[in-house]
DNA sequence: ATAACATATGTTAAAAAAGCCATATAAATT
DNA sequence: AATTTATATGGCTTTTTTAACATATGTTAT
């Protein structure tokens, strides 16, 4: 095992915003103001946590004129989720916060 | 998606010392000491550690006599870091850190 | 009962990460 | 070419996390 990318990756997924954004752009791909806007955040924020995102290619973009649509790496993060979802069920059902 | 329970994973996660204590226990299962005399960590930081990645049931522990035997959970950590070098595999050979 | 060993817990200083402001760049519009 | 719109970058403060120290608890042996 590697330790510098594992920690990478887990780490850039430990944050609430990226989540967030990773959650709303499982729906479809988003401009940089839609994201803004649909979920109430600072726009130098979300361009900072989009890039760290992009970096560990959880997400890609497309130039579109002045705008930047970004989507989601369906591949990857698809089955991660389901993953912690299903260790969450699993293994997790009483820890406090775990509970749909 | 639930926010809280991801945050907690990966940030569990996403911390070096714990990684490594990960990738020792895949081997088999190790006492405290042993944890701490092979990858010569300082004992309480293990403590709390192994307590951060219980609290997740990312490993679980058995008493025996005055040791604790933590053991690894394989059926969520196996999957989840092939999951990762897949996509590392896949999406940044090129990533500074992430070449074996 | 005391000592010795294994592990856990409370607290805290230092390091890392988050998020915001100011500002820069880049593309489209006037 | 100046203005507006969309997004990115640099710097800085606040918050969070880390990891160590001191100490406590629990278990076995003497």
């Amino acid at each position: 095992m590697l330790k510098k990318p594992y920690k990478l990756f887990f780490g850039t997924l430990a944050n609430n915003q990226r989540l967030e954004i990773i959650n709303f752009l499982i729906k479809s791909p988003k401009t940089v103001t839609q994201i803004c806007r649909e979920l109430k955040f600072n726009q130098t924020t979300v361009s900072h946590n989009l890039n760290i995102l992009k970096k560990c290619s959880f997400v890609f973009f497309k130039k579109n004129g002045k705008e930047r649509i970004y989507s989601i790496n369906k591949d990857t993060i698809g089955p991660l989720m389901k993953l912690i979802d299903n260790h969450t069920e699993k293994f997790c059902k009483y820890l406090c916060g775990c509970k749909t």
